[in-house]
DNA sequence: TATTTAATGATAATAGTATATCATTATCAT
DNA sequence: ATGATAATGATATACTATTATCATTAAATA
């Protein structure tokens, strides 16, 4: 039985306005906007049921806390910015990846990071 | 001052062998081969001064602990078998990666894991 | 070989994220 | 509106990779 509450709602407007994945943290910083006594375990809690229904993804970078945003936005890759750290999507995806590996090797998925400076870097 | 140990040479021999960069962990089950009281706090001090010194390069994949490898062999990437979790070396490289980046954005380095079954697997 | 002291090994301590606990609050079906 | 109970919030706890501690060992120099 799940029920709605302003804090799953204020949790998934958070990632939904921010467009681009947010750690937990700043998922509880936007949160905290508008549910101001939100916790920090709510925000986890929500987080991992969101996730198991598929209603989110984690982002994973190397060296990098989980960041979450909306599933549904099909393969693509991330963007992450040397000064102000925030993660953006990337929507193309470069082709002939798997020639790449070595001989005898299969290569059946991928992970590409960019590193640099945002837009408003 | 820095003497000449066992230890260390254990460990720099197995990075060496191994020829693909090992985990903390791996490092000291390799070690304990050629010296069998090897303490972990002895693997994770060596690794730390001999990154410090230049001679290993970490390597973070996402989600993973960190590997070391040897330094010195230039940019690359590498692979991580989904079966036995080792990773490898890719030499080669993709080009035009800045041109995936969204308007305004400006690349300056990127990260690229590939995901499959190596030779052995 | 004796001396100095850097390095080791065993283990306790730390750090930082994520989860568990539990009393309280608030949702929803009746 | 009421009752059953799912969800929350505050915080304790777990987890686990890494570091600190310190008595002991061993490398380097004279």
């Amino acid at each position: 039985m799940e029920r709605s509450t302003v804090q799953r709602t204020a949790i998934r407007d958070a990632l939904q306005r921010a467009g681009r994945p947010l750690l937990a943290q700043e998922v509880l910083d936007i949160a905290c906007a508008s549910v101001p006594r939100i916790g920090i375990a709510t925000i986890y809690r929500n987080l991992k049921t969101m996730v198991d229904e598929g209603l989110l993804r984690q982002v994973i970078l190397p060296g990098e806390n989980p960041r979450f945003e909306l599933s549904g936005h099909g393969h693509h890759h991330h963007f992450q910015c040397n000064k102000c750290q925030k993660v953006f999507d990337i929507h193309s995806c470069p082709a002939n990846l798997a020639a790449l590996a070595p001989k005898g090797f299969r290569v059946e998925d991928h992970d590409l990071t960019l590193y640099g400076l945002c837009k408003d870097c």
